[in-house]
DNA sequence: CGTCTCCTTGATTGAAATCAACTTAGGTGG
DNA sequence: CCACCTAAGTTGATTTCAATCAAGGAGACG
């Protein structure tokens, strides 16, 4: 092995195991359909709740995309591991956000828990065929695929920051908003992962995040655990930089 | 900067029914959740054609999402010009490509004409009552929004490459394989344009572009004009940089 | 108590932004 | 056709910011 510790090769073990160990096709098909209560819209029969353990691949890039999922609890990763070495996080999805859709037979993204969490789990074909006859169906579909498109391009423009405290202050406002905690936010990953989501070292992400407190916009009782005392300079930050 | 004038609404009074456009293809001919209606589809008739003078806007941030549009010729950039006077590009749009459409009802992204341009304008509320009708015009619908979150994902990957080379060479790359014309590229944008797009400085595109030229990689007989001689190379640049 | 992982902080290096000067290409009118 | 003008592009010098390399600290856990 390398002197220099890298991060999430543990995780990438886990993956190997993770390949052989739940067969997602047959597990799932074994697991009986049951009712999401969380869930509202139309597909609330349709989908069948699985529990991932921390860090466990929930699809791999070049599996089929014959199933998507729905959050119920916690946080999901979707990465790609790029030949140079580094992973690239294109989203974090936390609860009620879908995601496992994408245009061809096989995905080009990789999706992990962050941390243990329950899935609501969708069979593509089924969805599909109610589309065909459920105008709701349908339109909550294109709903996913608009939602995920509006997120993708945001984390466009923020990859886009030419600053790393811009990017990072953006990241903490958008990770508030969605969180609906108030000025709390309760991190459910990493340093390495903020950084990898951000395309910034997980030093500078520590370093800045350092600054922030020490500048009074943030407080951190402990390392993932963080207040947000002046959104407003935040906000500035975001903007400008 | 830029006219702020919307003279095109003035073109579309006149009904034109659209000719046939160009098809997809690229990186998002895929085989599912495919759609292809460039011969026979319900939006033939539903087009209207418009004519964009160079740098003339389309629509602009904040504008009703009642139309979306379909590049006949030429090239459009979708932006977002930020508070601190820099402009991102967040994509071009060439002939085939689809653009115009999102969630809310008013507009986050701003559409202007690199060059002048023809498109084909669809009105949003049309397509929406024939997708209640016709399952193949919402499939299609999902296919555009899929489309575009492909497309913005993918951009996603492009601005977290560390390095500008990389970039570069991922967005030369690119575009050869949307322009389906060999290894020449031609170039309705300026460095700045191109710059925007992959978030970094006018000088350095064009420090890079002569690096490349230099190492023989490309050869640029104008500065519009491109060719790629080495695209093993460049491929090499774009993975792992 | 040691060991591990994650995090923080410091020192150094490297790449791109910025500032600035200069060149080229394209258009206009004499 | 040329002289001129302007916008776009190139190149160089300097500065700035974040990556990298390196070391140490904090908390969890057997």
């Amino acid at each position: 092995m390398r002197t220099k510790t890298n991060p999430w090769r543990a995780t990438l073990t886990l993956h190997a195991a993770a390949r052989t160990i739940p067969p997602t096709r047959g597990f799932l098909a074994r697991k009986s359909w049951q009712t999401d209560l969380r869930s509202t819209g139309p597909f609330q029969t349709a989908g069948a709740i699985v529990q991932i353990p921390e860090g466990r691949q929930i699809f791999a890039e070049g599996d089929d995309t014959d199933l998507f999922y729905k959050v119920a609890s916690s946080v999901v990763r979707i990465c790609k591991f790029l030949k140079d070495g580094r992973r690239q996080i294109i989203a974090f999805h936390m609860a009620g956000e879908s995601f496992g859709f994408e245009l061809g037979l096989y995905r080009q993204f990789t999706a992990e828990a962050v941390k243990e969490c329950t899935l609501v789990c969708y069979r593509r074909r089924n969805i599909e065929l109610m589309a065909q006859k459920d105008r709701t169906v349908s339109r909550q579909l294109l709903q996913y695929a608009m939602q995920g498109l509006a997120q993708a391009q945001a984390h466009s423009l923020l990859l886009a920051k030419p600053r790393a405290a811009g990017r990072i202050a953006s990241f903490l406002l958008d990770w508030q908003s969605r969180s609906n905690n108030g000025a709390v936010i309760q991190f459910a990953m990493s340093r390495q992962e903020i950084g990898d989501h951000l395309a910034i070292s997980m030093e500078t992400v520590s370093r800045i995040l350092s600054q922030f407190e020490r500048d009074g916009l943030i407080a951190m009782p402990s390392t993932r655990e963080l207040h947000l005392l002046n959104t407003r300079v935040l906000g500035e930050m975001a903007d400008c930089k």
